[in-house]
Formats: C-alpha cells, sequence, structure tokens
DNA sequence: CGTTCAACTGAACAAGTGCTCAACTCGGTT
DNA sequence: AACCGAGTTGAGCACTTGTTCAGTTGAACG
C-alpha cells in the first residue's frame, strides 16, 4: 500500500479507536491492531502517539465543523443557529462530545493538541460570531457584542454537554437543548 | 498515629499531590513519597487508588463551595453573585479549575468520581440558584425561572474555564470575568 | 537475473502503574 | 514475660504503555 493512502488509513482508524475507547484510553495497539498491522508500521509514518492523536483529533473536529457549516449554508441567520443548538445536543451517545471534552482535558498535558484544540474553539467562534452578525444584518440591528455573545454560546455549550456526561447528572439533552435555545433568545433580545 | 488521623493526613496529602500534578497524572507513588510512609499503609486505609482519589476530590470541592458560601453570607445577592463570579476566575494559577475539569473529565471512567462530581455540581447550582431567588425577593420581582439562569450560568463558569486552561488560547481571565458579569446581567434584565 | 529500497514485521525493552503479602515494630493487655 | 494486633514496610507481581530495531518482504528497475 502507499505511503499517502497508509497514513490516512492509520489517520481514520485511529479516528474510529479514540470514539469508542476514549482520548485517554486509546492506545496505539488498539490502532494496530484493529489494522492488522504491526506495531512499527504505526511509527514508520508517525514519530509518536502523541502526533498520530493529534492529527486524528484534528482532522475528527475538522469534519464535525465543515458538517455544521453545510447544514447552515443559506439558511436564515435565526434558523441556523437554533440548527446547530439542535445538532450540538442531538449526538447520540454522546460520542463527539466525549472526544470534545477529552481532548479539551488533555489538552492540558499535550502542547500538540492544545494547538489543535485553540484552532478548533476559534473555528466554532468564528462560525457563531458569523451568524450573529448576519442576524444583526437580517433584522438591521447594530451587532456590536456579536463576539461577546458567540464566547457565551461556546462556552455554554461546552459546559452544558460536560455537565450532561457525567453519569447520573440531572442534566439531559433536552434540557440542555432548552437552556441553549433561551441563551439563544437572551443574546438576540439584547442585540436587536 | 491513630487510624482516623492517619486517614485524614492521606486524603490531605492526597489533595495537595492532585492539585500539583493533576488528577490524571497523579499515582499513588507519589502519596506514598511525599508523606515517607510505605505504599502498602496507602492500601491499608484505602481499599482502592480510585477511592482515595474521590475522597480527595469530594473533600477539595466540599472546601471550595464553603468557602465561596463564607463568602457571600449575608451578602445582598447581587453583590453576592458578583462576587462568585470574581471568585471562580481569581483562583491563581487556575489550580482548582484545572482539579475541577479534570475529575468532570474522569467522572466519565469512573464511577465514584461521577457520583463526587454530581453531588459537587448540585451544590453549586442550589447555591446560584439560592441567590437568584434572593436577588428576585430583594427587588420584589417573580422568579420563575432561577433554576435554569442557574444552570447556564455553572455552564458557562464550566465553559468559560475549559476555554482558558487550554494553552494558547485567547480567552483571558479578565474577558471571562466580563463574559460571566454580563451573562448575570442579561439573566437578571429577564428576570426584573 | 541481481540490486535497491520503501513498506512492513513483531519480539523485546524500559518505564510506569495499582496492588499484594510475608514480615516487622512496638505499645498495651493479660 | 508472653502475647496480641493495629500500624507499617517495601520488594515484588502482573499488567499496560510507547518506542525501538534487526530483520523480512516484494515490487520496480537496470
Amino acid at each position: 500500500m502507499s505511503g499517502e493512502d497508509r497514513r490516512k488509513q492509520i489517520v481514520d482508524k485511529a479516528i474510529d479507536v479514540i470514539l469508542q475507547k476514549g482520548l485517554a484510553q486509546a492506545a496505539t495497539r488498539d490502532v494496530t491492531r484493529a489494522l492488522g498491522v504491526g506495531s512499527g508500521l504505526l511509527h514508520h509514518y508517525f514519530p509518536s502517539w502523541a502526533e498520530l492523536r493529534a492529527d486524528a483529533v484534528r482532522l475528527a473536529a475538522t469534519r464535525e465543523i465543515e458538517e455544521v457549516k453545510a447544514l447552515v449554508d443559506g439558511v436564515p441567520a435565526m434558523e441556523a443557529l437554533e440548527r446547530v443548538a439542535d445538532w450540538v445536543v442531538d449526538d447520540e451517545d454522546m460520542r463527539h462530545w466525549r472526544l470534545w471534552l477529552n481532548a479539551l482535558d488533555e489538552a492540558h498535558r499535550d502542547d500538540l493538541l492544545a494547538d489543535v484544540m485553540t484552532a478548533a474553539m476559534l473555528d466554532w467562534h468564528r462560525l457563531i460570531a458569523g451568524l450573529l452578525v448576519k442576524l444583526g444584518e437580517e433584522r438591521g440591528a447594530t451587532t456590536s457584542n456579536a463576539d461577546d455573545a458567540a464566547w457565551r454560546l461556546t462556552a455554554l455549550m461546552d459546559g452544558l454537554a460536560s455537565t450532561m456526561l457525567v453519569k447520573g447528572s440531572a442534566m439531559t439533552a433536552r434540557t440542555a437543548r432548552m437552556l441553549l435555545k433561551q441563551q439563544l433568545r437572551l443574546e438576540c433580545g439584547q442585540q436587536a
């Protein structure tokens, strides 16, 4: 198999493994075994597990935000924001949130991951802020604080998700969705 | 040394170690070495590292919320809420946030920790919701949605903190404090 | 055919983990 | 004096981790 193909295949399988076992529990052996290859092959393409893992998280995060961008493309801003709120909470099994929050946590110890997550967070912020600005334009209102509002919305998503993910927590997807939409109304009310 | 004293000493030292190395990196050996005792002693008092670690996190979380309760005791609700917002962000070195977010993440894999964190989150929610109700009473307004508002505020704190903690992130303590206070105004505006 | 070289193997290694258990200390009890 | 038992030790076990490296394969090329 050609080098480039193998590389992609490894990263893809790493995403699978990480989504299934969690970022902290996933090991090089899980990837190589799932692929049916020797352990050396992984290190032939990636100098270390840290690099492969960072690449995998980067690709997964990129795919997610591209998916959302496609979901809201050409849609009126208010509906787009609500679609994002729905999408964010509707992740069955919370697999992607688990990956996201794992990565956020591991980023404290792994500079490569920190870079990846910084970039991903900025992407999300840019997306939300853009929609808020668009909303202001559609309504012909000023949008002075779209940046702040976007930070609050993205942080709220993270916080709600991490609450939801703790077993036995009182936070359900339904409640989280409601809280998110209320926040949307709070922000837009002030903005209009 | 008596059993009860030794127990407390071990939990206290475990908190130190965990605050310094992070929950995921702290090991039994770190605690026993810091204490200058044999490794068996730890297991004489705690059946497993998971139990000691859960006890340590529970105690640390309890101390924190007691500290905040003392800080806002007898203070008018609005100022109390602002004090909480300040306190939450002023944690130098973010040590306590690091512990909190680590624990939230580990709780996915550790049922003992999940219980601890569920209880701690409810404590925080109760505290904030109580202050919001009090605020409503002071202003003679209805407080129908204090619960929702409290969930949003606590989730926002978590989300902002995890953003802040990622190295290289654009989120500073100053910005986070501002965003939190804006949120306070958003919630209270609607409530009044 | 022989040479070359990237792709690939997998046993072995070093480092780290939580935990066990036979043995020891030593103040208090009989 | 003999004994007991809670407190304590620490070498050692079983296991997991990422990483290495001497070697094998096999297609492409002259």
